[in-house]
This record gives structure tokens, C-alpha cells and sequence, in this order.
RNA sequence: GGCCCCAUCGUCUAGCGGUUAGGACGCGGCCCUUUCACGGCUGAAACACGGGUUCGAUUCCCGUUGGGGUCACCA
């Protein structure tokens, strides 16, 4: 499509896109501190789309800002990206590495009068911004040296400003968004090269997406008014020297807080490492989780990996902020919790005990598994609810359950060790006989003996069903944790 | 303040002119049951407001209100 005078446009469905059969995504986060959530579910869409189309994802890490930039931020971010499966298919850009190219192309710019130098100080510019907020007018900058000639700047430090389009407007067909217009008069002619030479971001990343080949920028919507002003710089170059296409835009609504305020170290952004370390999530569910997140596809809640690859598109991608829900997360993670492969929980659980001091025997917890996972939500549930199979004897008794340890409890328990003891195949068939049987002989409900033999066993009222419990703790020990039961008698009417 | 975006149960969402407005999380009840869970059934719960357009608006248009984003020699 031509562009009539003034008037720029990008239209996502124009032949003039860069959008063709290879569809190359990026996701370019800053590394200023960890990969917060929403960061997370930028990259997720972008690989996503990637996958779907059978194209490209790549990682550009933009660094430019040195004072701000760390290496473990770098560290931790493709820590987080890599949890949840979601590499680059290239090696990463670093953006810093670069500011060669980008200088080159703002003096591209420059030399064909796209651009201007700006002698304009710092403090001027502020003082500049004082005044119009003071006269509530819109801050940008004036314009003051577009047209004045730079020999009159002398040899005094400079900065090189795009000349943007003053007149007409310029028209993104979001994917997301959808037709979103802007006057020209509201873009200033912004910095493209910083009086140090450095390039700004602005420039970085109209120069890094082309030079990379990115066909759709999948990025948080508080970068669709930059879309515009880097339009600017895409056209001027694509006048310049040409195979300068428009990418797709897709500007995505950022995620709130649970209080619809914005996401903030209280609600949910913090890193995706605190989400596995502290939290205790499995990375399908987080990714599940967020996928939902602004995106769907008719009641669909549960997705596998393949499935979204398969149904993922920008049209399901909704144009409201949502808000972040803990609880629908932790129900998610639930779901694959159980779903996951009880080798692979135990090697999970594993360490959290042995950092509370106890003695892990692996094969025991994994067979445990399948009982442990189906009640917990998270990570640190299963491990909390394993504690009981490595106690060292005597074990804790919790204040709730002792409650339940009454002379009849007490009775109770010796019927049942009794029975136990002349056990020969410990099996979850003849545990279960025994226990009825002392139950009936005692003329009650299983559920009168289960209760004190959890307490005595497991020392809490929740546990795993009470065969599991005995069957996994095997005879001896079974057996030890009841007679330990007469002692506590003792103790009690001692103390 | 200028500009831009958004608006269906508390939350995430389905809906794309005519539906008893559907699902999920959470919440209540019931069932299952040896505890806790899981699972099953079930209940309460929404179209922000006002104008249009139309035979008919949750749906299309405008406005109001309410959220959010953005206005750096940060990214």
C-alpha cells in the first residue's frame, strides 16, 4: 500500500508488512531485576505465536542502560525464561553490543535530513517541561532546533532528534488493539542519539527488531504510544534505503494486582524464581496460569503445551488489564501436581526436607507420592505433608491432636499394635483387616480407630488414609510410633 | 493536565443483534468418605450509567463515570 502524503499507516493485513510466511517474534526485557510476571507472560504469548506459525522466537537483551543493567539480573531472567521452557531459538542479542549500528543509523538519518542535531541542554529541556506543566499544557519537546543551523550550536555537545512528521496522523492496525490512531502534532521529535553518542532505546530497538528480522512485536500495551514515535524511525529509513517493513504490532493489556492496583511487590510481582522457590509452582501451571491470563479460548481452562501451540492466536488475546488471582493459580498448580510424575515431585520435595533437618529416604518418598500429591496445591504442601515419614520417633504431637488421645484412644491403639505384631505379609489388604477387625471388636466406626491411630502415627489430625500411613512407615516402625503411644501415657500423668 | 487504551458474576473469561447470559477460580449446600484432600451434584453471584441506531441491544455508535497506560539525553 502507498502511503498517501503525510499520512502513515500500518496495516496489519497490507502487503507492505513485514508479516509473511516466517513469522519471527522477540521478547526483549531489560535487565534491571528479575522476570516479574507479567514480563513472563510477554515472552509466553511471543513463543507461543512463534510456535503456532512455525516461526522464530528470539531473545534480545537490552542493556543500553549501563548504570542500570546487572549481571544477575541477565542471569536471572534466563533462569526464569528457562523454567519455563521458553529459550530463545538463537542466541541472545545483547543490545549494548550494538550501539555501533544504532549510531550508524541515526546518522543515516541525520545525513538525509530525517534527523537534526539538538544543542538544547538538559537543564533547559527541564525547565522547558516546568513551564508547560505550569501552563497545563502538553509536555514535548518544542522543536526549537529542528530548523535552526547547527553550525550555530558551535562545537557544544549535541544530541541528534528524529524529524518526525509534524501534520497529518499516524494509523497502527494493532492486532490486539485494533485501529488506533494518532495525530502527528502530539509526537515531539524524540532523541535518537544521546549527546554521548550512545543510542536510546527508541532507536536500539527499531534498529535491533529490523536487523533481527522481527515480523510481530508482542510487547505489554504501556508500549503502544512508543509504537508510534518508532513508526517514525521505520519509515524514514524505509525511505532511505528501503526494507524497512512495519512490523505487526500486538500490544497486550498489562496485569494488575489483586486489587486491580498496579502489580507491585506485594501482589504478585515478584520474580518467577519466587514463584518455584517460595511458591512452590510447577512451570505448567504457571504457564498455564498465564496464558489464561488475557487470552482465551471458549471455556478452555486447562491447556497442555501442545494444545496452546496449536490454538494460540492474537485475536483470543483480550484488550481489558486483568488482575492477578493467587487462588486460580494455586488451584492450577493443584491440578498439575497431580498430574506430575512422582519421581520427579520427590526430587523436588527432597531437598525442602533435608533443609529442615530430616533424613530423606527418596524411594520411600516417591512411593509416598501418589497419596502426597493428591492433596496438596503446591510444592511446599507435599513437602509438609511427607514431614511425618522422617520424624525421628518420638514424634511431635500437634496440639489439635492430642486432643484426641484419650484412654479409649490409647486402648484402641494397643488392639490394633497388637494385631499388627503377629502380621505377616504387610499389606495394604491385611493392614486394613486388621484395623476393621479392631473396630468391630470394639463395637465402633473405622473412623473412631483411624482418627487416634493417625494421631499416633503421623502426630496430626490430616494425613494421607490411614493404610497408606501404616503401610508406608512398614511394620517396625509402625509398630514403634504405637508402643511409643504408652510412654506419652506416662509422661503425661507424670508431668 | 494532553494523548492513548479499557469496561460481562468478587476474579479470569465465553458471547461477536434475538441465549433461561455459559465455563473456571473462590464462596455456600449435598454426596462420596477413616481425617484432609480429590471427585461428583447443586446454590448464590455479572452485562457500570445515559442517550441513540434497530422490529430487537450485553453485542453497533456517541457521551458520562470509573479504571489503566504514557508523556526522560530510563527501558
Amino acid at each position: 500500500m502507498a502511503d498517501a502524503g503525510p499520512q502513515s499507516s500500518n496495516d496489519a493485513t497490507g502487503a507492505n508488512d513485514a508479516a509473511g510466511a516466517n513469522v519471527v517474534t522477540r521478547f526483549a526485557p531489560s535487565p534491571t531485576g528479575y522476570l516479574h510476571i507479567g514480563g513472563a507472560r510477554t515472552a509466553l504469548f511471543n513463543w507461543l505465536f512463534a510456535r503456532h506459525h512455525g516461526g522464530k522466537f528470539l531473545l534480545r537483551v537490552e542493556d543500553t542502560d549501563r548504570a542500570r543493567s546487572t549481571e544477575e539480573a541477565i542471569a536471572a531472567i534466563f533462569d526464569g525464561l528457562d523454567w519455563l521452557g521458553l529459550g530463545g531459538d538463537e542466541e541472545p542479542v545483547f543490545q549494548f553490543a550494538r550501539a555501533a549500528r544504532h549510531a550508524e543509523v541515526a546518522h543515516q538519518l541525520l545525513a538525509d535530513g530525517h534527523a537534526y542535531k539538538c544543542f538544547a541542554t538538559p537543564d533547559e529541556l527541564t525547565a522547558l517541561r516546568e513551564e508547560q506543566r505550569a501552563a497545563r499544557k502538553p509536555m514535548r519537546y518544542d522543536g526549537r532546533w529542528r530548523d535552526r543551523d547547527p553550525a550555530e550550536g558551535g562545537d557544544k555537545p549535541y544530541v541528534i532528534r528524529l524529524k518526525a512528521p509534524k501534520e497529518g496522523e499516524t494509523v497502527i492496525a494493532d492486532a490486539v488493539q485494533g485501529r488506533v490512531v494518532v495525530q502527528n502534532v502530539e509526537l515531539d521529535d524524540m532523541i535518537l542519539l544521546r549527546s554521548d553518542g550512545t543510542p536510546t532505546y527508541m532507536l536500539a530497538v527499531v534498529v535491533d527488531d529490523h536487523d533481527m528480522g522481527v515480523t510481530h512485536i508482542i510487547r505489554g500495551d504501556d508500549h503502544l504510544n512508543n509504537a508510534f514515535r518508532q513508526l517514525g524511525i521505520i519509515t524514514a529509513m524505509d525511505a532511505i534505503e528501503g526494507g524497512w517493513p512495519k512490523p505487526v504490532y500486538a500490544h497486550i493489556p498489562l496485569i494488575h494486582g489483586a486489587d486491580g492496583a498496579k502489580l507491585s511487590k506485594r501482589h504478585g510481582a515478584m520474580g518467577v524464581d519466587a514463584y518455584r522457590d517460595e511458591l512452590g509452582m510447577l512451570p505448567e501451571a504457571v504457564a498455564n496460569y498465564l496464558l489464561r491470563l488475557g487470552w482465551g479460548h471458549g471455556d478452555e481452562e486447562t491447556l497442555s503445551i501442545a494444545r496452546a501451540i496449536e490454538l494460540f492466536d492474537l485475536a483470543g488475546v483480550g484488550r481489558s488489564p486483568s488482575r492477578f488471582d493467587i487462588k486460580k493459580l494455586e488451584n492450577m498448580n493443584g491440578h498439575y501436581m497431580r498430574e506430575a510424575d512422582d519421581a520427579r515431585l520427590a526430587a523436588l520435595v527432597a531437598p525442602l526436607l533435608s533443609a529442615q533437618g530430616l533424613t530423606v529416604d527418596a524411594t520411600l518418598l516417591e512411593s509416598a507420592m501418589p497419596s502426597l500429591k493428591l492433596r496438596a496445591k503446591t510444592v511446599h504442601d507435599v513437602a509438609d505433608g511427607a514431614r511425618f515419614l522422617f520424624t525421628p520417633r518420638p514424634i511431635p504431637i500437634d496440639a489439635a491432636a492430642k486432643v484426641l488421645l484419650d484412654d479409649a484412644a490409647f486402648a484402641l491403639i494397643k488392639s490394633v499394635a497388637d494385631r499388627f505384631d503377629v502380621l505377616t505379609d504387610w499389606t495394604m489388604e491385611a493392614i486394613e483387616t486388621a484395623v476393621r477387625a479392631a473396630a468391630e471388636d470394639a463395637g465402633i466406626g473405622l473412623g473412631k480407630v483411624a482418627q487416634p491411630l493417625r494421631v499416633a502415627l503421623t502426630g496430626r489430625t490430616t494425613s494421607p488414609g490411614i493404610f497408606d500411613v501404616v503401610f508406608l512407615l512398614g511394620k517396625d516402625e509402625t509398630l514403634a510410633r504405637l508402643s511409643d503411644m504408652s510412654h506419652y501415657v506416662a509422661d503425661g500423668h507424670n508431668s
